[in-house]
DNA sequence: GCTGGACCTGACGCCGATGTCAAGGCCTAC
DNA sequence: GTAGGCCTTGACATCGGCGTCAGGTCCAGC
């Protein structure tokens, strides 16, 4: 198949694309006229790409999942250093949970905060001291 | 004081400060010579800022808490449009938190996943059928 | 008067993934 | 043969918050 209906039925784009493939992620054949030409397997590497960035990985991060993949391997997660990523992976989340819970913990404590001066002054008001 | 002595204070660098200049954040007066000349009030402005972008604001997002203290408030957060905004900050952290909670989530089922069949292969060869 | 440090403006670089434009080649249908 | 749709490469633009460099000014101390 050529880029365009790769890229839909990825739903990107063909400049992504052939960014990935300058990345040396997708490794492209040429049809005699030069278009790009790929095929099913093509397709499942390019999924297992867009679902790694959908869930917050950088290109680079998806890497040994496509090796994985191209080494023959069912899913492209099964191998030791898809592993790690997944394990760095989630260590890097669980720290940014962390930090925006405590961010969101602080934003909290501002709001109500502010609310809880907003109720007293409406309080003063009802009773004539504002 | 000066752009350095700012800087310094307030743990940013000077160019970060001419940045903050220039998106108007900061209104800076100039002694004979030419250089920028801030006092206390710009200090405070100035921590404001960092405080807030340290827990991830963009500096878009500071202007509000910076126009509250200007405007003569002792806080840059008592102001409606602080507010508005400390709720807006609020609504996507928390989104952001689910989004990255499921991706955790997703991440530990693929690592439990993985560990799994490790250990059913270690089990397997253990019993001399690897 | 000279050195050195802090200051000035202006401008380019960075990161990452992608949009977008330009200028052209290929192929199909009419 | 020509219109138009898909393809090609190359290159610049985007976003944000700066870092950093270049080339020049100002001032304090020696």
């Amino acid at each position: 198949m050529r880029i365009g209906e790769l890229a839909e039925r990825t739903g990107t784009s063909s400049r992504s694309l052939r960014y990935y493939e300058q990345q040396g992620l997708l490794a492209t054949r040429r049809t005699a006229n030069g278009y790009r030409d790929y095929d099913e397997s093509d397709l499942r590497l390019v999924h297992q790409i867009r679902e790694l960035l959908a869930i917050g990985f950088g290109l680079e991060e998806t890497r040994p999942f496509v090796e994985c993949l191209r080494a023959g391997h069912a899913s492209g997660d099964v191998c030791p250093a898809s592993i790690a990523v997944y394990r760095r992976k989630l260590a890097e989340v669980e720290e940014c949970i962390d930090r925006l819970t405590s961010v969101r913990d602080h934003l909290r404590d501002q709001l109500d905060r502010h609310e809880a001066a907003a109720e007293e002054s409406t309080c003063r008001s009802r009773h004539g001291r504002g």
